[in-house]
RNA sequence: GGGUGUUUAGCUCAGUUGGGAGAGCGACGGCCUUACAAGCCGUAGGUCGCAGGUUCGACCCCUGCAACACCCA
């Protein structure tokens, strides 16, 4: 083994090494165990948020596939129905053409070539980062067998009258030429105006204070072309005698009602309101409380239509608005402008404003859906974890609207719907079954509907469809429901709820048991990851590193927003000013486990990371240590176990046991912490140095040198198996190594049992004895280290006061001791003797004593010794306060009442012990 | 406006029935001790956001406030 752990030497071929001889299927008679993947968009590419959800899953997969459980994580991607659309556009657009140009059918080929082209980058990184995916069962949201599934849901939820098709108010994003859904829409708060205007009051009315004119404000002024009414408040005595009367339209000269509706704000501007059903939510409610005409005035692309006067007609939403703005200042209309901050809706892909837009699209009626959805989670079959995400999903579902789901897009599931000539609707999986279902013959002619469905509404039926649904798989019957769901709380709503109707109507299974909610990935300033900010990692760079030059050039092209690069670039050079070096797969891995708190952000920091990598190479270099001492020993025979072996053994069974119920409770900050402590600060840092007196020393019973070599190797065997969820790359390859030398011959660690603590003996005596030890040691090391005395140099140890268990302890240890802390002689005085003058460390009631001897300052030793009376007097008081305090010792439970009177009893002890050695001391 | 979360050492974060404030990184001092200088040994550093309350006792439970983040309207 070289000197270095090189994450780069072992882990590509490891990977493929394991996906050749199919470790990654599903095995053994275990229990099942499943999680499906949460489907990475096909023609992207991950990110950190990613590899973080990634990381856990894997983690929890291997962990279940090593507890013997037969286990699938089951692979699959999404189509991403707009984004997908959009980038091919996009490149359509860089050759002069668009989708129109070159057809629907030549437009989906040329989507399929890019999905071949794109879809292997997530793979990649996926194998990359060791993701032990079940890459034979890969679905597809497209492919053959889902595509089926989706088209069945559409139609039995169309034949139950749960889908249905309607003209109400959508969210059109003009940019794209689509409807989206609430979910897709951004509302920020941005800084816009407020315009006012007059309209003129018809037949010569007046207000009260005798203006011929109602001013109405407006943020959106081009939408004034559509306005069918003016309303105010049925209370506002301002306005009171004008309800009933009407306005000319400005611009338009066409004469609208007013109109009285409690939901006019009589505060916001003066209290006067146009209404334009056609062209927003609020209005659109008024205008059907009211009958009111509906006039959209947009076309598509929202540029002005044939509804309005022509001399807007043709011009983009923004150029009517500066136009309408100023025809009307010229008519003397305009009554004022301020600055006014808005909630401006805007598209989640395009970044686009949004128009609420009049047009026919299908819906999903959602509320007998979300009903048993809903009562899933009350009733605790489906749990949220943390919990208090189960609120924010039921504010959501108690609250559903229906369903949008067709998109005008080319890319996705065409909805299986067919018209007449007259406009009627027939839904079948295709024409030929259309006709027989509604008895239609040759004559009618249909046409199919052009639009596709939503991605998400594939998507919902994730669970199980990918498990081979409608078909009655075996799959199906083994691992639904899937045992937890791990993503992110953005997408509790778009995706979570969505899965759960479906599944509970479809296959009358909950799709998960738990639903994992983790953190979000920030930077490390704790900002939201996001392309346009270009503060996105690409995890296969933490890995392999990146330089500064690369990352810049990285970030900073194919911009939405081109003009932010910069400031981009300033950002990163600030962050990353020698670029991003590399760490390795499972550094990254155990980052991301330690961080993951529950229900906590986090923000990503190469300190982390770089302690980590460190963390992997300490156990590279523990192993090297073990297999240097083991290799071509003998290992055979009678063997004896130490105090130190026993000790290790009954730390391993804590790790164990803290191990399965952090991973078993999702907390894999703890789990993974728990291994870090054991590997560096017990077995590294005690455990091995232990072995060396025994192991280096020639005179020590054979017996107890294979105690320790058999130690050595069955408890790192242990830590592998413990560590390997995490970090399956450096686990597998020392275990390759380590395993035949306990006689282990399998090929993988992979498909080893998860080592069990009830297999491991706890030793309590062991665990008491090292305690001291390493106090003992610790002391002289206090010593040692306050008096500078140089590591090399051995000292001289005194050992007077204590029990019969100190000395026991002390004959028991005294080899170790002398190693541990470089000490030449252990000498016992009896109570009555005079120590040489020294420096003292207590360790309970025994006094551990370095005489000076020259190599220990006085003063400093006063210094040190002040210092640790200081802290015990200060112990004392807080003890004695406690128990002066007549409440305490009357209320309190008496266990820890006699606790702290021990305590108490100690430090005054310990407190007179040093109090006697500071004078002694100054005696010199 | 309604809701959720966060606030602990310089930084990133643990703190599991309320009973001695912890880790990693960083800082400082000393060491190339034959697994590891990507290392070893030691040291310093916190009024646990603020103000009340409950309790013998509060980082932990309750109330209010503040700041930050997110969700919904």
């Amino acid at each position: 083994m070289e000197s270095r752990f090189d994450p780069h030497a072992i882990e590509q071929s490891l990977y493929e090494e394991w996906e050749k001889a199919d470790y990654f299927a599903p095995e053994g008679n275990g229990s099942g165990y499943c999680i499906v993947i949460p489907p990475p968009n096909v023609t992207g590419s991950l990110h950190m948020g990613h590899a973080f959800q990634h990381t856990l899953m894997d983690t929890l997969i291997r962990y279940q596939r090593m507890k013997g459980s037969r286990t699938l994580w089951q692979m699959g991607t999404d189509h991403a129905g707009i984004s997908t659309q959009m980038l091919v556009e996009r490149q359509l657009h860089a050759e002069g053409k668009n989708r129109h140009d070159i057809g629907r059918e030549a437009f989906i080929e040329k989507v399929w070539e890019w999905k071949e082209h794109s879809g292997n980058i997530i793979s990649q990184q996926l194998r990359r980062m060791g993701s032990s995916l079940d890459w034979n069962r890969d679905r597809f949201t497209l492919d053959e067998g889902f595509s089926r599934a989706v088209l069945d849901v559409f139609i039995r939820l169309y034949d139950e009258g749960l889908i249905y098709r309607g003209q109400r108010l959508v969210n059109w994003d003009p940019q794209l030429g689509t409807a989206i859904s609430d979910l897709e829409v951004n509302n920020n708060e941005e800084s816009g105006h407020l315009w006012h205007f007059r309209y003129p009051l018809g037949n010569g009315t007046k207000t009260r204070d005798g203006k011929g004119y109602l001013v109405v404000a407006t943020t959106r002024p081009e939408t004034m072309l559509g306005d069918t009414a003016v309303a105010v408040h049925p209370e506002d005595e301002r306005y009171l005698d004008l309800v009933g009367q009407s306005v000319i339209l400005p611009l338009v000269d066409r004469e609208i009602p007013i109109i009285a509706d409690t939901h006019v704000d009589r505060e916001f501007g003066t209290g006067c309101v146009k209404i334009t059903p056609a062209h927003d939510f609020n209005d659109n409610q008024i205008g059907a409380r009211h009958e009111l005409e509906l006039i959209n005035i947009f076309t598509a692309s929202a540029s002005i239509n044939e509804n309005a006067p022509e001399a807007y007609q043709g011009l983009d939403r923004f150029e009517a608005r500066k136009l309408i703005v100023a025809d009307l200042d010229t008519l003397g209309l305009l009554d004022g402008v301020e600055d006014h901050r808005l909630t401006v809706p805007r598209g989640d892909r395009s970044d686009a404003i949004i128009e609420p837009w009049l047009t026919d699209q299908w819906y999903v009626k959602i509320q007998p859906l979300a009903g048993p959805a809903i009562e899933a989670v009350e009733n605790g079959s489906i749990e949220f974890v943390p919990k208090q995400y189960e609120n924010v999903y039921f504010s959501w579902m108690r609250n559903i609207e229906d369903w949008c789901i067709s998109r005008q897009l080319w890319w996705g599931h065409r909805i299986p719907a067919y018209y007449d000539e007259a406009g009627n609707i027939y839904v079948a999986h295709n024409e030929t079954e259309v006709r027989t279902k509604y008895g239609l013959g040759d004559e009618t002619v249909l046409t199919q509907d052009p639009d596709v469905l939503d991605t998400w509404f594939s998507s919902s039926l994730w669970s199980f469809a990918t498990l081979g649904w409608p078909e009655q798989t075996e799959e199906l019957s083994q691992y639904h429901p899937t045992d937890v769901l791990v993503t992110g709380h953005d997408i509790i709503f778009f995706w979570v709820a969505r899965m759960i109707m479906m599944s509970l109507k479809f296959t009358g299974e909950i799709p998960f048991r738990q639903v994992y909610i983790t953190g979000m990935v920030r930077d490390a300033e704790g900002q939201k990851l996001s392309k346009t900010k270009g503060n996105g990692l690409d995890p296969l760079d933490l890995v392999d590193g990146i330089t500064l030059e690369d990352l810049i050039a990285k970030r900073t092209t194919n911009l939405t927003q081109p003009e932010m690069a910069p400031a981009i670039e300033k950002a990163i050079r600030k962050e990353f000013p020698n670029g991003v070096p590399s760490y390795g797969t499972d550094a990254m891995r155990f980052t991301y486990c330690a961080l993951a708190s529950p229900g906590r952000n986090l923000r990503f920091n190469l300190n982390r990371i770089e302690g980590y990598r460190k963390f992997c190479n300490k156990l590279w270099n523990a192993a090297r240590f073990v297999l240097m001492n083991c290799q071509d020993a003998e290992l055979e025979g009678e063997v004896e176990l130490s105090l130190a072996d026993r000790w290790i053994l009954s730390r391993s069974h804590h790790l164990m046991k803290d191990s399965e119920r952090a991973l078993n409770t999702y907390r894999f900050d703890l789990y993974a912490n728990a291994v870090y402590e054991f590997a560096w600060h017990e077995y590294c840092d005690w455990y091995i140095e232990l072995t060396k007196p025994v192991l280096w020393d020639e005179s020590v019973d054979p017996r107890v040198v294979r105690g320790a070599r058999q130690t050595l190797l069955g408890v790192l065997d242990i830590l592998l198996r413990a560590a390997h969820p995490v970090i399956p790359f450096i686990t597998e390859t020392i275990w390759r190594e380590v395993a035949p030398l306990l006689g282990n011959s399998h090929p993988t660690i992979m498909l080893q049992p998860y080592p069990q603590a009830d297999e491991i003996p706890a030793d309590t005596d062991a665990d008491a004895a090292i305690a001291w030890l390493k106090d003992v040691v610790v002391g002289v090391r206090n010593i040692r280290g306050e008096a500078n005395i140089n590591p090399g140099q051995a000292v001289n140890v005194v050992f007077q006061g204590g029990s019969e268990s100190d000395r026991q302890l002390s004959a028991s240890t005294e080899t170790l001791l002398k190693r541990l802390a470089k000490i030449a002689d252990i000498q016992w005085l009896e109570d009555d003797e005079q120590p040489p003058p020294n420096a003292l460390a207590l360790v309970g009631e025994l006094k551990v004593m370095v005489p000076l001897g020259g190599l220990i300052d006085v003063q400093a030793e006063r210094k040190r010794l002040g210092k640790e009376v200081e802290k015990k007097e200060q112990e004392l008081k807080r003890l004695e306060g406690k128990l002066d305090n007549e409440n305490f010792v009357a209320k309190a439970p008496a266990d820890v009442v006699a606790k702290e009177r021990t305590k108490a009893d100690d430090a005054r002890a310990a407190l007179a012990t040093l109090n006697a050695q500071l004078e002694a001391l100054n005696d010199l």
